[in-house]
DNA sequence: GTCTATAGAAGGATAGAC
DNA sequence: GTCTATCCTTCTATAGAC
C-alpha cells in the first residue's frame, strides 16, 4: 500500500531510511531508487537533502505528538499519564525493535553549523517538557514531598530520554519499565 | 606540539574530527590532509575507516576513564564524589563547547550492522554504571530511604547521560548543575 | 614504512526533452 | 511535473615505486 502521491512517497521513504541508517548514511540515490521516482523529481520538491531533512524533522515532530496525545487519551488519572509516557516510548521501541529515539540520532550526526536542526531538537525537547509539566501540576503534590515539583519533572524527563537511550544500546525496554517504578515512588 | 609519530598523529586527528564532525561526516582525505601524511600510510595502520573508528573508541574508552579517576582522585566522601561526577561531565562540556558525548554521537549515527561499536558502547554504559554503584554503596543508605540502591544509581545515572544531551542540545550545563542538587535529596 | 598516482564507486545536483 | 542523461566532486581503497 505504497502513496501514490510521488511527495508522500519521498516522505514516507525519507522517514524510514532516516531512521533506519541516520542521514548521512542515506543517499539521495537510495531515496529515489525505494520511492521510485527520478533524480529531478525529488528536487522539485525539495531544494536540496537539507531541505528534505527539514521537511522530514518537522512531520516527526508532528506525528510523533500526535501519536503522543492518541495514546494517552482517556486517561484520567494524571499519575497515569505520567506512566503513559514511559508506556508510549517501550512501545515505539519495541514497534522499531529498539532503533532509539529518532530526533536525538540526527541530532547527534550533526555538525556544529546545522543551526536550523538543532532548533527543532531543543522544539521537540521543550514541547515535551511541557507535557509532563501539564501533567505534574495535576498531581498536585504536597507541599513536604522530598523532590519540588521543577526537581520531579526533570527527574522524568532524564528517565525518559535515558531510557530509550538504554533500549537503543541494549536492545531491551528494561531500564524504561524500571523507571515506572522510580517515577511512581517519587510522585 | 603535534605528535612526530605518525600513529599519534593519525589518532590525535581522528579524535578530534570524529568528535567535531562525526564519523559518517569525516572522510579518509581530511584525516590524512590535517595529520598531514600519507594515504597508504594510514592504510598501514589501519585495515580499513571502520577499523581506525574501532582503534579511536577503545582509546576513547581508556582516556575517558581515566581522567573521571584523576578527577575524583582525593575525593573521601562518597556523596561528593558522586557530585563529582557531575562536575567532570560539565567540565568536560565547557572545554569542549558543549559537544556532547562522544560515545554517544558515534553510536547514534550507527546502522544496524555495527555490532562491534555497539558493544563498545555498551561495555562503557556498564563500566560508568559500575563506578556510580561502587559509590553508591560505599554510602551505606540506610534502608527505610524512598529509592533503594538500584533505583538510586539508576536516577543517577540517566541524570548523567540526559545531562549531557541537553548540555549538547541547549549549550548550556543547567541540567547538569540542577542534577547535583536532586542527587543530594535523593542520597 | 612512506610516498605519488589512480582506480572504481557513490555522493549531491542540474540541463534539457517531453 | 516528470523523465533520461550527465556533471563534477568526494568517497574508500590499492598498485607499485622508493
Amino acid at each position: 500500500m505504497k502513496p501514490v502521491v510521488v511527495i508522500d512517497r519521498i516522505m514516507e521513504t525519507a522517514d524510514r531510511l532516516f531512521y533506519k541508517q541516520g542521514y548521512n548514511l542515506t543517499g539521495i540515490n537510495q531515496i529515489i531508487e525505494e520511492a521510485n521516482i527520478s533524480k529531478p523529481s525529488l528536487y522539485n520538491h525539495f531544494r536540496s537533502k537539507d531541505d528534505l531533512l527539514l521537511a522530514y524533522l518537522d512531520q516527526l515532530h508532528k506525528n510523533w505528538f500526535d501519536e503522543l496525545n492518541a495514546f494517552t487519551q482517556g486517561i484520567t488519572d494524571p499519575l497515569d499519564q505520567l506512566i503513559a509516557f514511559f508506556d508510549y516510548r517501550i512501545a515505539r521501541q519495541i514497534s522499531s525493535k529498539y532503533g532509539g529515539c529518532a530526533m536525538n540520532k540526527i541530532l547527534s550526526e550533526m555538525p556544529r553549523e546545522a543551526k536550523e536542526v538543532l532548533e527543532r531538537g531543543v522544539k521537540f525537547k521543550s514541547d515535551l517538557r511541557a507535557k509532563i509539566t501539564s501533567v505534574v501540576k495535576q498531581l498536585k503534590r504536597p507541599k513536604d514531598k522530598l523532590l519540588t515539583d521543577k526537581e520531579f519533572i526533570e527527574v522524568i524527563y532524564a528517565e525518559l530520554e535515558s531510557g530509550v537511550l538504554m533500549a537503543y544500546v541494549t536492545k531491551s525496554h528494561d531500564a524504561l519499565e524500571n523507571a515506572k517504578k522510580i517515577i511512581r515512588k517519587l510522585a
